[in-house]
DNA sequence: TGCATATTTTACAGATTGTTCAAAACAAAG
DNA sequence: CTTTGTTTTGAACAATCTGTAAAATATGCA
């Protein structure tokens, strides 16, 4: 099935050279030449992924990606002129995928779009979604199944619990549990992990034999599998 | 083993910075400020990743980045003020891993060192774990398997073994392994070797014989396959 | 054999690391 | 603005590792 892209691009020129370049790697490519249009395509059909200039008419780049955003995780790649931090930001915390400086290479263009799209790609047997015996982690609801029984359990928890046992067996220190859940920009004591697995092992001791919250003495924790 | 990154940075607020995050992230971080030192601290210690500014007093980047290519494949990721594509074309030419222009955010240059290390590395399960005849080292669970059962054993006994038995016959001094398992800023004495080879012997003496950790006497252990 | 040197063993103290508790800080909801 | 629930922090305590020192043993060599 090919991958269907929306370009959001105001110069013809431009628009047509992407076009030919996408379609030339197998990519179905539709075109929105404003701010207007693109939200009108992505309403009429959404594609696989957004080409985004942010210099527009009638409606820039970073409002149409908040307002994609309303009700969408459609992978958004950015297109500036400008290279300035602050643009950067803003279309981060707009939400876009990735970033690309014009002018740029074609062939740079291609590998974002595949990366990001590799990124965001969510295959069915991946989903959010983890069962071991006795033991249901669903990331999707929130929910935490003990032994058949929904057990309520803090956001911070059920992510950390999910974290460790999606790589059963595997030892995290806490300084990676500190990045990989609550975020890399976060600088907090690392005591908080110790915490939050004691909370877990309140909702989740001795339920099965299958598997254990585990200590690794001097290196960190790991959800073991037997 | 944490990954050694030098950074070659004139600019020390922003060395700072990239030392804080990496250092966060769990990086063993030095710093060059200009080219000739850069090349000087990488001929003393190999680092697993270099981070190369451009504009740089005495050498500039690309220089340094020929340089070090000139005898080593070591990943590079240079950070340049520039966004043209003229210095992104030649800086590939020299070799660079990748590219990220300033200013640039710490999630994404986190983002690139990880991606740059994951491409140049070998991946993860084949890389901690060791197997011999009655004996399963695995520096990914922390779990040593002896005869098929688990012996508890504290890390830097495991981590101890671990290193032995990864170059099997090869006879280590104390104090190569004292640098290479305790770091190299490590200063104690080298009887510590003594009694830990000792703690590992009571777990893992006479399980097989076709392979013993070994006394030379006068020189230091090894772990010795038969 | 006996001496000098290297290694193994043992035991212990101190350091490090992990757990728990309680309270403060914070955020969300009403 | 208050209430409620969650997250984070700090402190006290417990467990366990780790390094040292010193005694016991083994080795190489004259």
């Amino acid at each position: 099935m090919a991958r269907n892209i929306l370009v959001v691009e105001d110069d013809q020129n431009i628009a047509n050279l992407i076009r030919m370049y996408l379609e030339k790697e197998g990519f179905e490519v539709r075109h929105a030449a404003d701010g207007a249009q693109a939200i009108e395509q992505f309403n009429a059909k959404k594609p696989d992924m957004m080409l985004l200039d942010i210099m527009l008419p009638v409606m820039d780049g970073w409002s149409v990606c908040a307002k994609v955003r309303e009700t969408s995780k459609l992978p958004i790649i950015m297109l500036t002129a400008k290279s300035e931090v602050y643009d950067r930001i803003q279309g981060l915390e707009m939400g876009a995928d990735d970033y690309l400086v014009k002018p740029f290479e074609m062939k740079e263009l291609i590998a974002r779009i595949n990366a990001v799209l590799r990124r965001t790609e969510i295959p069915e047997d991946t989903k959010k979604r983890l069962a071991f015996d006795k033991l249901i982690i669903n990331l999707d609801s929130y929910e935490l199944i003990v032994d058949g029984q929904r057990v309520d359990t803090p956001p911070k928890e059920l992510e950390l619990l999910y974290h460790l046992a999606s790589s059963p067996n595997h030892v995290y220190t806490r300084n990676q549990l500190l990045d990989e859940v609550w975020g890399f920009d976060y600088f907090g004591d690392s005591r908080t992990v110790d915490v939050h697995i004691k909370r877990l092992r309140e909702k989740v001791e001795n339920v099965s034999d299958e598997w254990e919250l585990k200590t690794v003495w001097g290196v960190g924790y790991k959800f073991e599998l037997k």
